[in-house]
DNA sequence: ACCTGAACACCGTTCAAGT
DNA sequence: ACCTGAACACCGTTCAAGT
């Protein structure tokens, strides 16, 4: 890790960075609100070190949130690698309900702290949109979707996932919403019905 | 407005909730973190007086968010009388969309302060809902969408229209949406091709 | 029965002093 | 160069006193 000229950080900043996040992912992870001064405690490190490496609460948020996503773009290669374009997809699309799901209290945290609309599209340029871009890419190219959509498509159409409460017996609904989803990226496909 | 025993309240208390009403609709339309003290000051009432109306932020934001929608839901009907039943499903979306991004800085609010999943459920259960069920009812019969949706399908289908920066070009990206949406919807209905 | 506004508690942010 | 933690500012919530 590197400040912003590009000069490496003293180990022990960087060692506290590293445990500030830990921590955060841990604490985001049960509840969004959860106080910064907790996670500064509990990180082992005073508020102003907290403040030196996440000026704001959406900083960090958004920090955690795009470290966590970096693992679900990563199973998209191996989907496709094993399976039809379609069927990777769709697995996919399951597996980013599951992820959804279990990291609830992290994407009210997002939601809350987050200028809401700029720091999601920012999200957007990560590696989750070029996983997407991958399955959208393939299938498009194996007839299975409809040319032209975008990765921007794609994430405004699974918005609802975050909707869903995922105390609830949420497996149906998420399936339900994905079906839909998937109908409609078919809908005009030249391979299609 | 009565009290939760039935009971009118005085004609004072029912002006000054309906003042704090009125300025919170202005005021988190305009940005969502207005201070709640900032509205009981622009109310005219004091701080006692707010918390006895609206015990916490997500009271009032859900209050104010109900009155709107209410508006939105009324459209349907119309829309039902004067179009073929797509057709006013098609423009009572975009009609949701445009009202989605007059209203961004209420939106904002309800997902931050909301205990998120449960709040946004308990919104579903009011005029919108009703308006839903009856395009996708018509719809239904009039074969024009597959069978068997509800309206919660569609609520999270078009839950994406939250996420498009209002302060942007959002009409394509918006039309893009809901046109997939609209073809998911489409996909298996008996009149299809 | 309802209202006011000062008082309190809590949390984010800053900054002087230290290593 | 980086850290600590007390101090400050701000906002939500309560409550004693008033009409």
């Amino acid at each position: 890790m590197r400040d912003e000229k590009g000069v490496p950080l003293r180990p022990d900043a960087q060692r506290n960075r590293e445990r500030i996040l830990d921590v955060a992912l841990a604490e985001l992870t049960r509840t969004a609100d959860v106080p910064l001064s907790t996670i500064a405690k509990k990180a082992g490190v005073g508020q102003g070190t907290f403040y030196r490496n996440f000026p704001n609460r959406e900083a960090l948020v958004l920090e955690v949130y795009r470290h966590e996503m970096q693992q679900v773009a990563d199973a998209a290669d191996q989907l496709l690698r094993t399976r039809a374009p379609d069927r990777a997809l769709r697995e996919w699309m399951d597996r980013l309900a599951q992820y959804a799901m279990a990291k609830a209290g992290l994407a009210d945290a997002l939601r809350k702290s987050a200028v809401t609309h700029g720091s999601l599209a920012r999200l957007g340029h990560g590696p989750v949109t070029r996983a997407v871009a991958l399955l959208l890419n393939a299938n498009e190219e194996a007839g299975t979707i409809r040319p032209g959509l975008t990765p921007d498509d794609f994430v405004l159409a699974i918005a609802g996932l975050w909707q869903i409460d995922p105390h609830s017996d949420w497996q149906p609904r998420a399936k339900r919403l994905l079906d839909l989803v998937m109908d409609g990226l078919r809908a005009g496909a030249p391979g299609g019905p």
